[in-house]
DNA sequence: TTTAAATATTCCTTTACAGGAATATTCCTT
DNA sequence: AAGGAATATTCCTGTAAAGGAATATTTAAA
């Protein structure tokens, strides 16, 4: 309705913000990998590594290819990508040097200030 | 030290993962509120206001000026900053088409079986 | 067809954290 | 100096979520 939201899904960054799964998001930079290889390369418990993925992947920020025994789970683009233009909205803050400046004159006021005091 | 670890750091994921939280970051966007103009616009009591902006703050995505009785907080750009440099280091899943690629190929071929099986 | 490997699920316990209500603190105003 | 805003802090309670251990499920292999 209201057309200025990008509105970023709370449900990714709180999955993120779990060290294990972060773990497990940068481990799957460098390509897809199976629960077991995941469990071992973290030294996790197979049981909490599969709970960590499931989160994950219930989030969309993994999906799983079943390959008879094994699942092989791997990063998704989207949620990166929506994360990505929800920050590039915050050009303007990020740019700054403009918020700050106020702060930066204060500072320098209040240097000033104390090599008068000096005096 | 390993040196390629761009390390997003976790408190402001989970910071940023709470609603109300990430309500009071979008509404700083337009630019630096008071506590009782945030409580208010986003319907909330006073003190969890307070509570929800000191966990802003001390992650240092907000910052504080007292002024007076009145403490007027807004955004600072670093977490905004390292949070995208931290995304943009995943351009090589986002820009994808190429993961994806045995997917779409595979699709295809479906594609191609239904027609066939009509003929 | 039994056995074993890989993975998922369930149950339990502990802990972190959010909201509510009350209270403390700080600073302005009169 | 007293009272009143604006904000912060504390205490309490409920709940969600993570880890541990055990078990279920699926599929390969013997």
């Amino acid at each position: 309705m209201s057309g200025k939201n990008p509105g970023m899904d709370l449900m990714t960054l709180s999955a993120l913000a779990e060290p294990n799964r972060m773990h497990i998001v940068e481990l799957l930079r460098d390509g897809p990998l199976t629960v077991g290889e995941i469990a071992e390369r973290l030294g996790l418990r197979q049981p909490q590594a599969s709970k960590h993925l499931k989160v994950l992947s219930d989030n969309g920020i993994l999906e799983v290819k079943a390959e008879a025994n094994r699942r092989i789970y791997k990063l998704r683009p989207e949620p990166f990508q929506a994360l990505d233009s929800w920050v590039k909205s915050f050009r303007r803050i990020m740019e700054d040097r403009f918020d700050n400046l106020e702060d930066y004159l204060r500072e320098l006021q209040n240097k000033e200030q104390s090599k008068d005091s000096l005096k």
